[in-house]
DNA sequence: CGTGTTTGACCCGCGC
DNA sequence: GCGCGGGTCAAACACG
């Protein structure tokens, strides 16, 4: 599902072509032209009707998917919380029956994993070193594969083709730790983690997408547990230079097939601020839908180059139509 | 000298 | 068990 369908702002101006009689006199020619070029402002307006009905349909059916999704999700994290209490409340039954830790499990965990990770996941993590039974271990480890899924997030941004670098904007500081050349993709995946703060867990994968390698594709692992670097910056100069970061740049955002998987799209430019999964059912109510669609398009009307695109598409009919 | 990047080696999970 | 591929480490290097 992408919200950026919704932008198609493409006028067929063809849709119903002007004729112009030429053997009639001049008098009536102009008189013909007026008419026409009236005409054609009402096609235009005719067009822009049709293509606001549309995009509230589209917006509707869009908002009744996100509305299913939310609860979707909704239900799977209260399936989650509730495992995990039971999880929880069975591993204080074994240390409370003198458990027996289970070394290998801990073992087995990188370095770096158990030094750096001092969030959630560790503490699921210190969960699951203490089992005892396999399916238990088993059922934490599922657990805690849904947490880590649950925080990743993917966000495409359009750059140069020239542009060689793999480094996405986003607002945070990111340390490079590894780049490798994936199987899929002959372009190499560089490997980042965020350096503004020690304890930081989130790690961005950055890697150029198959299909237009312009797009830079980042995929984000974890949560910050600090706040926006330049956030912080702009909160103390009270100067927003290039609004440049993830949460101020233009984009459009969707909810990926996969679960709890957000795709934000940098690449169009966006109409609304991207929602978020908390402000449930704002964008389902009409006011927001009218306010959608009133500011698409007031930015289309506003826009000088939509307007020269329009000018030149009349100015081509006219012509077109007099030689 | 401190910090960040590069890059080859290594680790680990997974499929066969 | 083995090989493959993705992810990470860490020494070497670059840069201010």
């Amino acid at each position: 599902m992408e919200f950026t369908s919704l932008l198609n702002s493409s006028l067929d101006l063809n849709s119903k072509p002007l004729r112009f009689i030429d053997e009639s006199p001049p008098q009536v020619k102009q008189q013909v032209l007026e008419s026409s070029f009236i005409g054609l402002g009402r096609n235009v307006v005719n067009v822009l009707v049709l293509q606001k009905g549309a995009l509230i349909e589209e917006l509707n059916r869009v908002s009744a998917e996100n509305k299913k999704l939310t609860e979707l999700l909704t239900v799977m994290c209260e399936n989650y919380t509730e495992l995990r209490n039971q999880l929880v409340e069975q591993t204080s039954k074994n240390m409370m029956n003198g458990g027996v830790e289970n070394s290998n499990a801990a073992s087995r965990k990188r370095k770096a994993e158990s030094s750096s990770n001092n969030n959630n996941i560790d503490v699921l993590n210190n969960v699951g070193a203490s089992e005892s039974s396999s399916s238990d271990e088993e059922s934490s480890k599922k657990l805690r594969e849904e947490h880590i899924k649950a925080k990743i997030s993917r966000v495409c941004v359009q750059t140069e083709a020239s542009d060689t670098s793999l480094i996405v904007k986003d607002g945070y500081q990111w340390r490079k730790y590894g780049q490798k050349v994936t199987r899929d993709n002959p372009c190499p995946r560089a490997y980042f983690k965020c350096s503004f703060a020690p304890t930081c867990p989130v790690k961005k994968k950055v890697q150029r997408s198959v299909e237009d390698q312009s797009i830079l594709v980042a995929t984000y692992e974890g949560e910050h547990n600090h706040p926006q670097p330049s956030k912080v910056e702009s909160n103390t100069s009270a100067s927003n230079k290039n609004s440049n970061n993830l949460g101020t740049v233009p984009c459009s955002a969707s909810v990926s097939s996969a679960p709890a998987t957000v795709t934000l799209d940098l690449t169009k430019p966006k109409p609304v601020q991207q929602e978020s999964t908390n402000e449930r059912g704002s964008l389902g109510s009409p006011e927001m839908q009218q306010f959608l669609v009133d500011q698409m398009a007031s930015t289309l009307t506003k826009d000088p180059n939509f307007k020269a695109a329009l000018a030149a598409a009349i100015t081509g009919k006219f012509l077109q139509s007099n030689n």
